[in-house]
DNA sequence: CCGGATTGTCGAAGCGGTTCAACACCCTAG
DNA sequence: CTAGGGTGTTGAACCGCTTCGACAATCCGG
């Protein structure tokens, strides 16, 4: 292995001036930085992460804790994620994989000193980790908006208005047989916030536009989501109009429709929220509320480091949901 | 702070103790073992995880590499990871995500001591990366067969036999006018371990059933699949079966036959390389080659977790394909 | 030409663990 | 009763890096 040590001999410095050249945390002459240089790249040399986490008391990791099972959207898990590592590199920090299963993942990462700071997706609306979180000395990130946030940092999708403009869209076109198919129930009975805030905005709009409120959760499977599609034309027998909030069940929905000889959006409107590439990838292209996962995983990930560079203003940010108007939303015949 | 000798100064024993109690690499008596670990209770001791990689040169970290970029079959990543994760947390290991495109992250988390072990998706038949981890000490683990592996473990699904007894199925209905719609084709240029293995054996057993062998690799965007769709159609006009190995692309092409007025399967028998679950997920469930992600993550986890066990075994595991009928194929009629 | 800043470099003290060699103690066999 | 062999515990060296205080060399204005 080779050490700051085997630096500092070869070129000829001391190590702490090795150290300075590179942190830059003091002034260097451009000649000592040449040769330190010179030698790091000579010698292959990278620094032993552990050996700087005990000195600095960084780690330049981040914990990021997902929900690693098949009850949510997977891509707009992936895409989250994908925007949380690239932009964490971009600030030369690597991120941590965590799953919610695990019991006391928060304490054995954030007290361990194994990462810096943590983003927590998925979180309820009383989220047993927020305590956690909030006991450690490292800053945390939550996607989505517990009741009490007990002075963490949040950041979401504004559900709750994407449900409302959603079903604004159909009733402004018309429809006013309509329904919701939601996320699975579990998700529901877990009072993930976003689930929560998607159910109330939803109710908000309906009451506004004086329009019938039906409501069906759907799991993930096919069976499931043929269990809802019935029960929802069960509920509302001349249904024109459909909000769909569950990624894996949209192209099961849609083949029902089909089966039952309901056009889309001849028949039937529908209207997703989901990220723009999944509703374009359906058999008719759906008119959607585009979730930009990618977009607020870097700002999570902007949010973690602004307090890890010294800010301590806690704040909540919403990501302002735009309407994509594609192939399936039509005024009512 | 709570530290070791926080620990060993409650508990009246020397830090040695506490460590040793801590790894069970020494003998401790029952009742010194017991006063340790009331202690550490009572104090939420969580040993630093920087400290104790310097010390003991282990992190506890597996580094692993996935594709976080759009043309690769999310669902199928999804589970690898979390078939990944899941089983390195069973042996205390965490998992640092990285991703391909960055340029050197193997020499950084390997040289830098930050991890243990690497496990690498997503691997071309020449992939640059693996002269990479043949020149660290840490073992590695590739996701697909590279042409020359130098050393290095390999596991994947076994994509070339997959492809074969995906066509034998359709052939042995007694369909002669079949295609294969594959991945993208950048996946393809790339030469993507999976990708070659997966034409190949497609090539092979067109060959063998004597059909006309028929490719066309396609994007995950919508009007991608549409041409690959139109494509295939040019060119095997009476098409009765297609074989698709693209996720994103599956509903898509379901939409496109369908509004060609061509039923699945009485007109067209389709079968799929994909998840189970995206199989069954369609608006038609698709006869498939369930692609068992989670499963070839945990076996990755195993084979790497017994080279830092001491094995020093090199090998390569090939997972065997299963076809699970749906409702997809038929005879033509 | 001198005193005080400024600039560049260095030595050494930690950071919080692991592990080795040493040692005290107790048990048992001869 | 003693030599010999566990068993349980300890002190101290060490892992590779960061950072503080010290210091020599250079620069500048008066």
């Amino acid at each position: 292995m080779v050490t700051i040590n085997d630096v500092a001999r070869r070129a000829g410095v001391s190590v702490s001036t090795v150290s300075y050249t590179l942190s830059g945390k003091r002034t260097i002459s451009a000649s000592t930085r040449a040769r330190v240089e010179k030698a790091i790249a000579e010698l292959g040399y990278h620094p032993h992460a552990g050996a700087r986490a005990l000195a600095s008391a960084r780690t330049n990791i981040l914990a990021l804790m997902a929900p690693l099972r098949p009850d949510v959207d997977v891509s707009v898990i992936m895409q989250f994620v994908t925007g949380v590592v690239t932009r964490a590199r971009t600030a030369d920090y690597d991120v941590l994989l965590l799953t919610q299963d695990e019991d006391n993942g928060v304490g054995r990462v954030g007290s361990g000193s194994l990462v810096d700071a943590l983003i927590l997706m998925d979180v309820e609306s009383d989220d047993p980790r927020i305590p956690q979180v909030a006991a450690l000395r490292q800053p945390t990130v939550l996607i989505g908006l517990p009741e009490d946030a007990r002075g963490v940092s949040c950041v979401d999708f504004d559900f709750e208005a994407a449900a409302r403009l959603s079903l604004r869209h159909l009733t402004r076109l018309g429809h006013r047989d309509v329904a919701l198919i939601g996320p699975p129930p579990a998700v529901i009975a877990r009072h993930t916030s976003y689930a929560d805030r998607l159910l109330r905005g939803y109710r908000a709009q309906a009451t506004h536009d004086g329009v019938a409120c039906v409501i069906e959760p759907t799991g993930t499977s096919r069976a499931e989501a043929i269990a809802a599609l019935d029960a929802v034309l069960d509920q509302v027998p001349g249904l024109t109009g459909l909000v769909v909030h569950n990624e894996a069940a949209l192209p099961v929905i849609l083949g029902g429709l089909r089966r039952r000889g309901l056009k889309v959006p001849e028949d039937v409107s529908v209207v997703a929220l989901a990220p723009a590439d999944v509703a374009d990838a359906q058999p008719v292209p759906i008119t959607a509320m585009d979730i930009p996962a990618l977009n607020i995983g870097q700002v999570a990930v902007d949010m973690v480091l602004a307090r890890l560079a010294g800010s301590d203003t806690v704040e909540t940010r919403l990501i302002a949901p735009t309407l994509h108007e594609r192939a399936s939303t039509a005024p009512p015949r």
